[in-house]
DNA sequence: TGCATTTCTTTCACGAGTAAAACACCTGTT
DNA sequence: AACAGGTGTTTTACTCGTGAAAGAAATGCA
């Protein structure tokens, strides 16, 4: 039927799911302020949908985001690193990253080695294959990521960088010291 | 990638834990455009950080957030759904759908009606109360949302509303219509 | 030295989500 | 009327993450 040729023309204020979400509260509760929900349930969202875009790159190799977040922490430190070290790293529990070391060490990525002086810590690193596939993943990765921010213009992202950067440096300074 | 210009009034720049994992990358690989990682890691870590902050008032109430946002469903629309519908509306999946519909329903938030014309159907509404929990809740929890962005000025929450909301329009236009 | 305490990691039991199959029911066609 | 195929929902089997407890080893202190 229609041609969909002139893309992202008139597409933009007003016309996401939050925005349409946000009105439906404020038809039910006119006196709420919504105002945190169009930043909160936008970033919620956004997430959801990149996560889900860009699990493709990673899903091709047959890794899932957080596999590759244990592997690009030991590439990107460049040295090895406890189970702990990796856990505060990758922002998750000792127990998931146990499990996931598991796998990837039955996988020949990553391999494990005991601390002689401490024989309750191992040290992990990366195999010359894990190596090997996290340079070749990451620039695949970068480059759908670039393809799929393109909808917004250079200066657009940069802003975007700089307020979700200010936010963010914000929120981990604070978050834990809020009580309501 | 130019530096963005304009604001950074006081703790700005360069003290988030993206910042410091995009200049690990950096190092290992400098050849790589980590632009994306700013704005896409950024919003995964806020997400998380948000998350697990706002789930606190919910847990108060018993309530987890997709089953929250379950009843927010019910709330808003004003009227009832089906389980399809509440797993459009939720973005999630029919299976997870069922299953939390069975735990609230047994808890007695919300009720259900079979469709007379079609016997496949089910019809889901709150009970009185349901919607009383809701309406309870969502106060608290739209003042801890603000308690927690005041963290950015109004100004830079508005322009981070604008922006997120350009990004999500699109990118819920063109997902899945892009391939790398 | 011996014992309590702390630290690092793994194990366990469980809850929650998913994809795919199963079910139950409707609808259009012949 | 009968049935093939489609649709709405639930069930099943499985994966993955979590918190709490266990396990194992170091450390501090009497």
């Amino acid at each position: 039927m229609t041609a969909p040729s002139g893309r992202q023309a008139g597409a933009s204020r007003g016309d996401d799911t939050v925005s349409a979400v946000v009105r439906q509260w404020r038809a039910v509760h006119p006196d709420l302020d919504t105002g945190p929900m169009e930043i909160i349930g936008r970033i919620n969202r956004c997430a959801a949908l990149l996560q889900q875009a860009e699990d493709a790159p990673l899903r091709r190799a047959g890794l899932s985001r957080p596999e590759f977040d244990l592997l690009g922490a030991l590439r990107r430190t460049g040295h090895e690193l406890t189970p702990g070290e990796l856990a505060r790293e990758t922002f998750s529990s000792g127990a998931a990253v146990t499990k996931r070391l598991k796998q990837l060490t039955e996988r020949g990525l990553v391999e494990r080695r005991g601390d002689t002086r401490d024989r309750r810590v191992a040290h992990l690193r990366l195999t010359d294959a894990g190596r090997e596939l996290v340079d070749g993943i990451l620039p695949e990765q970068l480059t759908y990521e670039t393809a799929v921010l393109a909808v917004l213009d250079p200066k657009g992202q940069g802003e975007l960088a700089g307020l979700l950067g200010e936010l963010l440096g914000r929120l981990e300074g604070t978050l834990g010291a809020i009580r309501v």
